[in-house]
DNA sequence: GCCAACGTTGGC
DNA sequence: GCCAACGTTGGC
């Protein structure tokens, strides 16, 4: 099977691209997604050397700041384990985990930030979730083409 | 800070 | 199974 492309957003005052480029290996989990679908992309379909576009949300400048390759296939969240975690989830069994994650490596930091704007302003990206109206989904596919095509515009 | 849109919960 | 109420997301 071939490789896949997916969008994750993150809210950069809580974990941003340079906090995955100091992690050791520049590898981190990717913790705390609590909705299904985003859980069952998670769990089924994100797999090792897929490509991630780092995005980010909440903040003054939303949009994609870099690219990331997933280096571990999902396996459960330990932290819907966690009485202390934030995200904890007292109805979550270990023996059958509610909540996936996946690891992901440091690939590119863009020069600059592809902004939210200029996404929805580029007619090859209109079926781009992330461009869509109420979209709240915070783990999502992309296309191949869709992928290439920020990359190409975080160069201009 | 505001608020529209969304997903989830729970009463019925 | 419906749907109103609620809490959260996330752009602006």
């Amino acid at each position: 099977m071939g490789k896949n492309y997916w969008l994750f957003k993150s809210e950069p005052d809580v974990f941003s691209i340079d906090d995955l480029q100091k992690c050791e290996e520049q590898i981190t989990y990717w913790d705390g997604v609590r909705n299904y679908q985003a859980r069952n992309f998670l769990r089924d379909s994100i797999k090792s050397g897929d490509l991630v576009l780092f995005y980010n949300s909440n903040c003054d400048e939303t949009g994609v700041v870099g690219t990331c390759m997933v280096v571990r296939n999902g396996y459960a969240d330990f932290t819907q384990f966690d009485p202390k975690n934030m995200h904890y989830d007292e109805s979550a069994v270990e023996s059958n985990p509610t909540w996936f994650m996946v690891d992901i490596k440091f690939e590119t930091k863009f020069t600059r930030t592809v902004t939210l704007a200029e996404m929805k302003a580029n007619p090859k990206l209109e079926n781009v979730r992330v461009v869509q109206r109420g979209n709240r989904l915070s783990v999502l596919p992309v296309t191949e083409d869709e992928f290439y095509e920020i990359v190409r515009m975080s160069r201009n």
